[in-house]
DNA sequence: CGCTCTAATACTCAATTCGAGCATAAGAGT
DNA sequence: ACTCTTATGCTCGAATTGAGTATTAGAGCG
């Protein structure tokens, strides 16, 4: 029998990252700590010890449970990271230097942002790290007046004109430019695209080099930032096919409020009518009768998730009707 | 230097698993090869060195490329397995005995199923291992007469009603029971629904019992028929929203011939003359005017993939339009 | 050489669904 | 009572979808 040191020489460590997701008054916000250097902010991280965690999952739980004082809902796995070069941002966090780290990364989702014990870690926006990806006031300035010029110039820079055309196309259909159709899915395309073209801070860092002039929303430690992309985007897609959503909310909720949170999410603004259409034609929500004053205007009725009807219906997640002009 | 038995107790090793599809007259096939015990067959799997491989992919196609002769083409990282209970069938494939064994499932795609050089590793259709799976005839009656009955009775096994109910619940939506809508992406709940129900022969195999009266399906070893499930599921949602049907399609090819690729990972009829009209609004494809004469009717002309259209235009993947009988 | 078979391609139509605007209702604050 | 604000309801044309019918072009055969 061969051992393993002859199968497959090197050090591993896994570790496990969680981005947790939870709704603040209608804003999704996530889980973070800050990074040991006390600069950059970083998610929840913990090593996975097999001897002591049967699964992922569970070591997962576990440690979120002692870091933060929270304890998780709805998780699913997000996507392994193994790329060489993650070593030395990670050994700062973990001490675990030398050896070649992969990390799992998980999705969480949380009914409530609740203020936490030990107060290690705080709730942010995910507009703090991403804002170009907020259109619910319109297209950012930022993206149309600073974003999209300096992708342009960096697909002038290609040297052959094959690359440019490639690299062109690559940033018009990630960012929707030009006719292209602004698909919110693509969180995680445009990070990488950024972070490609060096307009993100941990580009510069992870090279070495000092920042680039511009670079854009809060960078995070290690590759976190890309982790949490990941999540966005996961997110943004899933809850067109699953209702999850109703993992982020209360257990009550007006029509309102649930739109507002998928908007949140979405990142661009909603039409209110055909919104409530798709939703009881699914038969998601059933109304409770209750009502919610304190809405500054015509009270509301307080919904719950039908969890029943859900179940047997046809549709299987959110309808997200977006608005032309948005 | 610490040992890495310091800086994570127990050994871990990280595995690769490839589940490559290749279509052969029209049918998706998986590269599968013998296990070493000379029975079950297996996924391509090869230890992650992280000494020599920079990242995963580089890794992945590297041993694929030695073990198999294979070039992969599309690569996509499915998921993670960590879950303990892996270690001795893995161990059986590996030599790595007594280790925590970490998979990366990936999933590559070739254009063509060549016959390979060693033939260590053969071409076979997925329906093999998940015959429940193929709609195209009308639903399967093994599934109507034998496996629905069983995961009724599989269901009314529960002790508390409340566990009843839920298990039938489940059982109706992941198979499509009783006015339910068969979700083909659904493949792999219904797969570890089976395996939970004792129905697959792993299940019983993995507890060290004898197998079940009734178990359907090719077992495979470890875990590889999950991890196959969840590259079948993948795939069947990935079609929808990105062109990569194309992956799996020669240079050339009539549009009936892309159908029955479609319907063939999809698993049931598509409706001819829909699926067209989607085809071409999406802009996917171009006619050449070359024709293929081999068709025993009228000769079609062969199409391309449209690789520019597909590009600019909005659409993102194939339209699925399935027959209401199917 | 024309008939027949088979499959490819073309056209049509009704039923939904979708995007979007207009109208009304119900409390809170002045 | 009036106004402000937000909730909720209704309608309508445009686009998409599901599904059927009709026509066309080669191959093979008598």
């Amino acid at each position: 029998m061969t051992t393993m040191d002859e199968a497959a020489p090197g050090r591993l460590v896994v570790g496990l990252n969680a981005v947790i997701f939870a709704a603040d008054q209608g804003e999704l916000n996530v889980l973070v700590t800050e990074g040991p250097d006390g600069r950059l902010p970083a998610l929840p991280f913990g090593p996975f010890d097999p001897e002591t965690h049967r699964t992922f999952e569970i070591g997962l739980r576990e440690w979120v449970r002692g870091q933060t004082g929270f304890e998780l809902g709805y998780v699913e796995q997000l996507y392994t990271f193994g790329d060489r070069g993650r070593e030395a941002p990670v050994a700062a966090l973990t001490g675990a230097d030398g050896a070649r780290v992969v990390s799992v990364g998980y999705l969480g989702l949380a009914p409530e942002a609740r203020v936490l014990k030990g107060a290690e870690a705080r709730w942010v926006r995910w507009s703090r790290f991403f804002p170009w990806e907020d259109h619910r006031e319109g297209r950012p300035v930022m993206l149309t007046e600073q974003i999209e010029p300096a992708l342009r110039s960096w697909a002038d820079e290609a040297a052959a004109p094959g690359r440019r055309a490639a690299r062109y196309d690559r940033v018009r259909i990630t960012f929707g430019l030009d006719g292209a159709p602004w698909n919110e899915e693509r969180a995680l395309d445009r990070y990488e695209l950024l972070y490609e073209a060096g307009l993100v801070a941990e580009a510069a860092r992870d090279r070495g080099e000092e920042p680039g002039p511009a670079v854009f929303g809060q960078a995070m430690a290690s590759d976190h930032r890309r982790i949490l992309a990941t999540a966005l985007s996961r997110l943004r897609g899933k809850i067109k096919y699953r209702p999850i959503v109703f993992e982020l909310t209360p257990e009550l909720f007006t029509l309102s409020h649930l739109q507002r949170l998928a908007e949140s999410i979405a990142g661009f603004p909603l039409h209110k009518q055909n919104f409530r259409r798709a939703l009881d034609r699914a038969g998601f929500v059933e109304g409770t009768g209750r009502m919610e004053s304190r809405t500054g205007g015509r009270p509301a009725e307080l919904h719950r998730f039908a969890r029943e009807t859900a179940r047997s219906g046809t549709a299987l997640g959110l309808t997200i009707p977006r608005l032309k002009d948005a």
